[in-house]
DNA sequence: ATGAAAGCGCTAACAC
DNA sequence: GTGTTAGCGCTTTCAT
């Protein structure tokens, strides 16, 4: 009664474990055995099973092997924008450390949107992944069992390090900033003004602290925060009013990837100069930060630490799911790249391109 | 003796299709009914189902469904190199697209390796996607039913143009380096650089092709093209070399991102600037390319075009999988942003640092 | 319109 | 060691 598939005969269907048991005479729980190496099978039928997949060219169904098994060894990532490449780079990351431990990696991004980011972790829950790394859009993640994430294990990274209920690793932000704010100091500027994205995010809330405690351990009143939002265009935006202010800053310092372009391009819309017309000081290095000239110093996120980080803790969490949550914070790097104030006085933009 | 799971009563299980049933006091079938709407349910039972769902907060398991249904609604996607602009442009676009016709996105990357790749794919394909998109790293992607891609409907991108058997979309490469080129030549450049990637791409043979063809057009002999490799490292130093050259070139045209940041490295690393000592027309805009001064030009290749392009195709190629295959380019645009070379002849580049 | 039952492809028990 | 069987959670006939 049992059907058997016509191999490769111009029949649709792709062969199934069955059909390969069939051709090398064998059960399908042998051919299962043969190919997950969880038990021993004779010589004989190990070869007539390998024969059988290589003429049949049979190709094992994860789905159903992962419905069977109740593991798929996939987990799901969930960043706000892949073109940042402070993201880009963390998931590069994050992609080889769990391959190397033979998982795969579902990858999503959540645009920045609360909404969104909690459909594509309800899809990746419901896809059954074994485990969850979120760099959240929203710092408002549900730890509770009955929420989007159903008990998952998780980790939590770069966002949202202060809920609890969650591992989390993130940057030292608040040391961070306070070190980028206490260069600028040590650089001679007075005026620095920090250039935040958006409210309620807590890593930026403590890059935030950060710089007002260096400022006020500087003795220096003038702290001023300018939220530029999360876009490129709406940080250059924000800050050129800034910086078309007769007070304007001789120093910014931007507290994340886009705020580092956006104010870069807010500079040269007001046709300015850094360093000497003002400093820029950037958050997440990135390769084409080393061709401005005169190059722009960042605070670098360690991504490898941040990374291995995470896939620990991941991996801590989905052998033992009730250990107690974990909190790690990796520390960043100053990357001074800009001559000392002064030093160069003569302007170096260029002449108006009339 | 059907067993029923604990509502939530500290029961590890998650709750199934079935204890919905059980808790609705209906059959599973109808269950499946409610949620997929295939058929239509009485009101009084569909509110009861809808009841039991929420107070045990069922998920529906994907891969079940998958399973029987015989769909997974998800494409994958296969990249070379997920931090290179480009490529996370693409893929968002590509992303956006599928999320809006009901696809979810596997998403994974290549790094550049013909190996990976494959692996990538067959983890793919065992998935059971139901289509694939992939952006090659090897131009050598077997078309054949019994290759790593089985049969899955797939629409290859940018790299790979040549390859029969495949719905191919990329863009018009050879009339995009042929522009370019013409561009270079109009600002008056004789001894024009091409800083292609790496050697078999096809791709990059047609921006290698349409540069010569300007060249010779012109009456330019002196067709110089410098294979860089795959990465900015890499593109920097051989580029460097070329610069260091008594008769350097006057003009340099990146053939890719990759190169393009390299050649902008290099440049600076040799102490040039552009456009007054050597011009630079980059491939693949972005962002950070504005906040250069003077500006960098480059070829744009149409991201939303060439998603929209793949998913247009993917998507008629799983509707109807003998249709004939189809091959589409699309046109880039040149996003010129220098000066006349000439007009700025004072040296815009800093003294030198001590 | 609803329920019962078979089965998607695979693996884990349990026999032999 | 190897075969047999049950069943993962879901959808879909087929009866009713």
């Amino acid at each position: 009664m049992a059907r058997v598939n016509m191999a490769n005969s111009g029949a649709k269907k792709a062969p199934t474990i069955k059909d390969v048991a069939a051709l090398a005479g064998v059960a399908p729980g042998t051919v299962s055995n043969v190919l997950t190496g969880r038990k021993l099978v004779a010589e004989p039928l190990r070869k007539a099973v390998f024969d059988a997949i290589a003429t049949l060219d049979y190709r094992p169904n994860h789905l159903a092997s992962s419905l069977r098994f109740g593991k798929t060894k996939t987990i799901g990532i969930v960043v706000p924008d892949l073109t940042n490449p402070f993201f880009s780079g963390l998931v590069k990351e994050l992609e080889l450390r769990a391959l190397k431990s033979g998982f795969q990696t579902l990858l999503m991004s959540s645009h920045e949107e609360v909404a969104e980011e909690k459909e594509r972790i309800k899809a990746l829950v419901s896809r059954q992944v074994d485990g969850l790394i979120i760099s959240s859009s929203g710092d408002s993640i549900d730890p509770s069992p009955n929420s989007s994430i159903n008990g998952v294990p998780t980790v939590l990274v770069d966002r949202a390090f202060t809920v609890e209920g969650f591992d989390t690793v993130s940057a030292d932000n608040e040391q961070a900033a306070l070190t980028g704010t206490q260069h600028l100091i040590d650089l001679g500027h007075k005026r620095i003004t920090f250039l935040a994205t958006a409210l309620g995010l807590g890593n930026m809330e403590e890059r935030v602290s950060g710089y007002r405690k260096a400022m006020a351990a500087a003795g220096l009143p003038d702290a001023n925060v300018v939220y530029g939002g999360l876009t490129i265009e709406s940080c250059r935006s924000a800050l050129e009013q800034e910086l078309r202010r007769a007070d304007r800053p001789t120093a910014i310092f931007a507290s994340a990837y886009v705020a580092t372009l956006g104010a870069a391009k807010a500079i040269r819309a007001v046709d300015l100069a850094f360093p000497n017309d003002v400093s820029l000081l950037g958050f997440d290095d990135s390769d084409w930060m080393t061709v401005l000239r005169p190059y722009v110093s960042t605070i670098e996120q360690p991504l490898e630490e941040l990374s291995e980080a995470c896939w620990e803790m991941l991996q801590r969490r989905m052998k033992k799911r009730d250990s107690p949550m974990a909190h790690k914070r990796v520390t960043c790097a100053l990357r001074a790249r800009e001559p000392p104030r002064g030093v160069v006085r003569k302007p170096v933009h260029p002449p108006p391109e009339n």
